[in-house]
DNA sequence: CATGAATGAGTTTTCATTCAT
DNA sequence: AATGAATGAAAACTCATTCAT
């Protein structure tokens, strides 16, 4: 009688400990050891998952736009106008994505030096435009927003997202994501309205 | 008879060597051989003037930083209405700033993890959000742009700055700084005008 | 009702497939995994029926060993001239010995730093030159060979051989093993000639 | 003032060390802080030196052959008949070569799965043999041997010596390499002689 | 001031062996 | 008997830092 596969299981524990370990350490700080401990498992067992500490960034950022993604899919079935979505939707992802942020700048950092996270990271960018696009046309067919080019439109709204969150990041202190961006969109609202 | 101090000369050109190996490698790959070798000295001459690797990323943060102040500082005195002058400040300073991107992705992760790097990036990101309030509190004198918050729309314009820039890093192929840039900072000024 | 014991089944199958891992990747390299996937079996299993890794290897060593014998045995019951037979014998010998040498050639490192290897090899040499040396004592009573010593002709073949084998070995591309056998043992034949 | 360059001084102390450690343990179980130890220097020193432990492995094969070649050089130049010539040339070779048989065997071995050892090996044994078909090319010529193929007697030698090294190595006990070597020899020459 | 050889603590990775199931 | 996940003790290698010259 064949045991229950624990091999997902395991992955996921493992995977889990790793989010954690490296968004508080980063990647290079981080040891091994440290995720091994975090998941109640020897360094050994860790490596009979994954072979090697790469391996498990590259599943790391897999997980990261996985989860990512999900949360997304799931903001654009609302309802309401095209500008209260757009604002629910940009909040809710600032605030899902500020948790995991440290994170997020290691694997931008890397992007730069390493062509396999860099693609993954592009099409993430362009899933996440195409959907923002995607509101913006639906604004534009119900007459709440003026005949513009939505992609651009996308484009500033995600430049827009990602510089509140990476600010925010910066100085907590002083800037808050959520207003910020909650004032930034209906700036750019006005200018785009019909 | 004192010689002349070749002390600050140094110090330049091993913060210059510095500047290109963080750039091109990180900060975590980049090894205190690699950054005497590019200065043309040998790694106890480094340790002569840097007591530290952290002491050599320090000093670079501060280079980077005034650096870009200067940069700022000079397009702050430049004629034209002020949505072109915004148009041309911010464009400048991202075609300056694109260069050492990835050393200032090296700084913003460290920086989650290093009050001092932290509050240095905060102190700049406060001087470069008051220069922008300026110039945004002139339009509306001016008449150009309608009474709005200053410090809010300065905060957008930062965000979307920021945030171009990231885009533009993360992929170069799709995404055009300057264009991005001039579009959505039209967008917004149409969204502030009078 | 007992089941037929597949213990020494087994046990051949491991060191079968032990065989041609060592002989392929050396002991060193040779993982126990390797061995137990090409014996189609677990690692635990393989620890069943062998106590350690080490053990594996004196096991192999045996049979290596005891499979020579066997074809030493059998070659020495063959008719003709003892020159012909001589070299046949070392002919046959030498082709079934290349395709393991390898494998010998870790067990003659291996025997210089452990004294059981060591003496099993002694053990069998001697057998294998007594061999050599019997046939040696036929020539000189047929009347074929002048009086020798046998041993020391017999010492003189097997070193023949062995380094026929080792040149072989290092450069299979120049050297052919037949072929310096049988000129060299024609040669010892002239010299020991009646 | 430059100081003398301790580099080559390094490398030979590095490698004598090397040498004996790995004569005594083999390549595998010696460790880079024992070749440390011996030579007096600390890890990374080696590793200032030699780039990796298999750097240092094929440094030793190179200096074990170049100093085998002195040898083999220096015995051409000798007086006397061929015969008398090549049974000290090999003797002496012999005595020679016993010291490292260790660790000409773990070379042996490596040479099976490393095709610079190898390629290294076979070039040596070419020199070797040429040097050998040279003597005898001198026998003929002086009408001490008999017109035979240089070439085939050179190599019936030469696995000659590699096998009286080879079981002498496995056997010291019974087999004394020297007086193998002469009446092996001697039984050859009894076979080419005029 | 400058050199660059030397140090050694720290990290990733491997793998023989064990053991709960 | 058999499995294969888990362990943990090595071991190779790196590199910031020091220091004799």
């Amino acid at each position: 009688m064949p045991r229950p596969d624990v091999s997902d299981e395991r992955k996921r524990e493992i995977l889990k400990a790793a989010l954690n370990i490296f968004n508080s350490k980063g990647f290079t700080a981080a040891r091994m050891e440290d995720i091994a401990r975090e998941a109640k498992l020897s360094v050994g067992a860790v490596y009979w998952y994954y072979k090697s500490k790469d391996d498990v960034i590259l599943a790391i950022m897999d997980k990261v736009i996985a989860d990512d993604m999900a949360v997304m899919k799931q903001l654009l079935n609302e309802t309401g106008t095209v500008r209260q979505r757009l604002i629910k939707y940009l909040q809710e992802g600032a605030q899902e994505g500020i948790v995991y942020l440290p994170l997020t700048y290691e694997l931008y950092t890397l992007a730069q030096r390493n062509a396999k996270v860099r693609h993954h990271i592009q099409k993430h960018i362009a899933h996440y435009h195409d959907a923002l696009a995607e509101i913006i046309q639906q604004g534009i067919q119900r007459g709440e927003i003026r005949k513009v080019n939505s992609q651009v439109v996308a484009t500033t709204l995600s430049a827009l997202y990602e510089g509140a969150l990476e600010l925010a990041m910066l100085d907590s202190k002083n800037i808050d994501v959520t207003k910020t961006l909650t004032q930034s969109v209906n700036i750019i609202f006005d200018g785009i309205a019909t």
